[in-house]
DNA sequence: GCCAACGTTGGC
DNA sequence: GCCAACGTTGGC
């Protein structure tokens, strides 16, 4: 299957960039996802090999796209803080027998040498009908066309090679 | 810190 | 299954 195009978002207070960037092997779990569409999309459709943009929000004038991301598990699997009591991610309803919620594992790849902010992305011409643009789109993690994620990687300053590299 | 947008819960 | 109340997200 080929691979597809994510953005996912972070509040960078939690969890930044920078975090996964000094995780071991650079890569991390993206745990706590707790909203059914955002996890039938990790669940069905996020495989080894997809990318994502990585996204800071409520972050001020920090606002917006910081850098890239790879999905590193094969796929989807339990996030076992659903049923930790002592995480805040805990929710009664999951179980290790019958879990509600995944997560996928994520790998640093690459920090834009400038911020992407929101509202350069609102200004930007082709960008049209991202959803990320859209009033009120709240979803942690959003599909995104590869036009869409090239564009994003140009305006964060990759060069044209630097985005072949990529294998973008 | 405000509040619009919108997802979820639960009474009926 | 409707919908009001409530909670959360996230831009500003």
């Amino acid at each position: 299957m080929a691979k597809k195009y994510w953005l996912i978002k972070s509040e960078p207070d939690v969890f930044s960039l920078d975090h996964l960037k000094n995780c071991p092997d650079q890569t991390e779990h993206w745990d706590g996802i707790r909203n059914y569409q955002a996890r039938n999309l990790m669940r069905d459709e996020m495989q080894e090999g997809d990318e994502a943009i990585f996204y800071h929000s409520n972050a001020g004038k920090e606002t917006g796209a910081v850098g890239l991301s790879r999905v590193v598990s094969e796929s989807a699997y339990p996030d076992y803080t659903s049923w930790d009591p002592k995480s805040k991610y805990y929710d009664e309803k999951s179980s290790e027998e019958n879990p509600r919620w995944v997560m996928v594992d994520f790998k640093w790849r690459a920090e834009f040498p400038k911020l992407v902010s929101l509202q350069d992305m609102k200004k930007a011409d082709n960008l049209d009908g991202m959803l990320v643009i859209k009033q009120g789109q709240r979803l942690s993690i959003q599909p995104v066309e590869k036009k869409h994620f090239v564009e994003v990687c140009k305006m964060g300053g990759l060069k044209a090679s630097e985005i072949k590299a990529l294998g973008l």
